[in-house]
DNA sequence: ACTCGGTACTCAGTGTTACTATCTACCGGT
DNA sequence: ACCGGTAGATAGTAACACTGAGTACCGAGT
């Protein structure tokens, strides 16, 4: 994968794995693969688990350790309250940009 | 403006600023001066033009110095050939992305 | 009993990027 | 002579995703 999809990643990856969280919960190897099962093919595996400890601590999803059947135990997120109000802010800011760009891209005007 | 939308610039300004280019050549006051009449309302100067600089060393536009009526002389950049290739590669990525992005918004899959 | 592959998570270090704040410089009008 | 608007440059900072390595746990095959 390209070095724009890497930069482009940035503040947009964040929203990415809060919305899949929003559908159901899940732990981070699950997110990971989900992710490349869906087209972001290249995502290091290290991405994702910094990435949940970061929104973890920024408080916006709730944390239960499960234990697994087959190696350590899992740690399922789920999205709060905080985190869905969030999660609405990151569409709306999406919205705006998604917005701005398809009109650029379409007469430059 | 929210950190969200400074965070999902990255990556996406630079293609912006390339488009701007494509539709016409420009120098980096008006350039600034264009992302704020469109929206993207707190873009700080000196981000267009460190951008301006990044694109210029990676070989993307053209420049030429041309002598203005009011304050020092501009810098005009222009779109090369490498740099309508980027931009070809900017689109790409960002259909893609906005489309996974815009699946996931309506239904989670 | 022992390795091997798959599952699951952790962490330190790196590079890119946009922001902030400040600075230089030129011009016309008051 | 000064001031506001035009135009550009630069040093330092913070945030984010990547790389690469490591830890740990389990079941199946030999």
């Amino acid at each position: 994968m390209g070095k724009q999809m890497t930069e482009m990643l940035k503040g947009i990856l964040e929203g990415v794995v809060l919305a899949i969280l929003a559908v159901r919960p899940a732990y981070g190897y699950e997110i990971t693969a989900w992710l490349r099962e869906h087209g972001f093919a290249d995502i290091a595996e290290g991405t994702v688990y910094a990435l949940l400890v970061r929104v973890e601590q920024k408080g916006l999803v709730d944390v239960e350790k499960v234990p697994s059947e087959k190696g350590p135990p899992r740690k399922v997120y789920s999205l709060n309250a905080q985190g869905q109000a969030y999660l609405d802010e990151f569409w709306g800011t999406w919205s705006f940009l998604a917005e701005r760009i398809d009109q650029l891209r379409d007469g430059g005007r």
